[in-house]
DNA sequence: CCCAATTTGTTCGTATGTATA
DNA sequence: TTATACATACGAACAAATTGG
């Protein structure tokens, strides 16, 4: 719950700008502007559940009032957040904490579309589940130790019957306690609605690195083409709130017939 | 320049918030947010050179005054302005309009990086400078009839010393009137700053899409590959003010050491 | 080195418009 | 229709960064 400050009047006399009670529970935000410490505090209330995906965040004036902030600070805070896509905004009927849907999912973390332009939500087919240790290169993506006990997924991505990326997904054992290949072949929706819903594991955002190689014998076979093609691979790191990385996934896309869309900046 | 409009009082008597001069200037934005409009006027001012690359903006009450709007009007049409790298914004100094200087063409456009995530500017050779007719593909991605006069560039791209990227560059001839090869190796800076100085054309964003295709052998030769080697390629439509196509580029990258980063989504 | 002027950044508060249930 | 919530718009005061004297 977001902590109740004492409201500060801003224009008269002149109360030392930095010493509301609100910043002296958060002192390494010392020289943060208000409307930051404000968003902080929101985030701090997502993440440990306060204010679980999905669910409507008190009305501004009541949040304002919560944080002993002016609304225009409480909706600075909150514009940001909303452009982040960590809160969703709707006129009318309040705001919310923003949740894994389909669509979360395939438009901000899914960039294959065919190559004339049709995006649509892939068809995922579960290749492999299995307990496993954490290798050089997943281990530096995760920013643990090599070794760690980790679970290790395959999965095979179709649009329109045809498949078109095979996805060796990895993500460490000690955040998704209790997964199991039934509860992973089960769930009705994305896999990241699963993190979040069964494992409470939001991912926010991600970094891709993306580079051209040759269809190696596994490669081949799971997407139906000849060994040595040319295959688009994608290594991804997930991130939760703070940066943190909670899966490593590398992509391996047949471009024949689809591409991976980058749209750059905003629209204006 | 903006024009300058008879100054509304809004928490008054009533005077109706649809009605003033500023909008019946822009009919066209009837049903639009009045912060909305200024953007759309500074918009304006910048495309028709009264405010060019670089330079200051009058600073924000001069301009709300101006416009007749408040400050906190203005300053949220500045706001997205600065999101989407039109303007950039420096307190204690001003506001100004934002140009292609090699920082911004490299940390906007360009998304190779070394491996290790070493991160620099390409050194770029000129390959090809002649006029030509648009083919098919690139009539479509710069909306023009196929045929129309063009110029069609080649360049090479490395970092460190080493071939990374194979450019050709095609943009329509009516829009660069009097380029010249002479005028396009001479150039101080990157492309990007020579279309906005030379030419009043400014990148403000792009979309590509990638795949992986085999080295043919112009590739092969000229990034020093052997032929049928995969490699990434980038097809670039870059736009200028209101979406209008004026570049439309194909990079072909050895990924061999680089990769092609995307950062999805803003950092929190 | 400090001071004053200028400009954007932050924060406050209030009133009204618009979409939703 | 009414109530509620976010969206837009207004205005004011002070903080912080920059520049030039």
């Amino acid at each position: 719950m977001p902590t109740a400050v004492t409201a500060r009047n801003h224009a008269t006399a002149a109360p030392p700008r930095r010493a509301s009670a609100f910043r002296a529970i958060a002192p390494e935000a010392a020289e943060m502007p208000l409307y930051r410490v404000v968003k902080r505090a929101l985030l701090q209330a997502i993440e440990d559940g306060t204010y679980p995906p999905g669910a409507a965040l008190p009305n501004e004036t009541a949040l304002a009032a919560t944080f002993g902030v002016s609304i225009g600070t409480l909706r600075h805070a909150v514009d940001e957040l909303a452009a982040d896509h960590i809160l969703v905004r709707r006129q009318g009927r309040g705001t919310f904490v923003a949740s894994h849907n389909a669509d979360r999912s395939v438009f901000q973390f899914f960039h294959i579309e065919r190559a004339d332009g049709l995006r649509e939500a892939p068809t995922v087919e579960l290749l492999g589940f299995e307990r496993a240790r954490l290798d050089e290169d997943a281990a530096q993506a995760l920013g643990a130790p090599a070794g760690e006990a980790c679970f290790a997924i395959e999965t095979r991505l179709a649009l329109q019957g045809r498949a078109v990326a095979y996805d060796r997904i990895v993500i460490p054992a000690a955040l998704f306690r209790g997964l199991t290949e039934k509860r992973l072949r089960d769930r009705p929706s994305t896999i990241y609605h699963l993190y979040q819903t069964e494992f409470g594991i939001t991912v926010v955002r991600a970094h891709e690195r993306l580079r051209a190689i040759s269809a190696d014998r596994t490669v081949a076979r799971v997407l139906g083409l000849p060994h040595g093609a040319p295959v688009l691979q994608v290594r991804r790191t997930a991130l939760t709130f703070g940066d943190k990385p909670v899966e490593h996934r590398v992509s391996t896309v047949n471009t024949s017939h689809h591409d991976y869309v980058n749209l750059l900046t905003r629209p204006i």
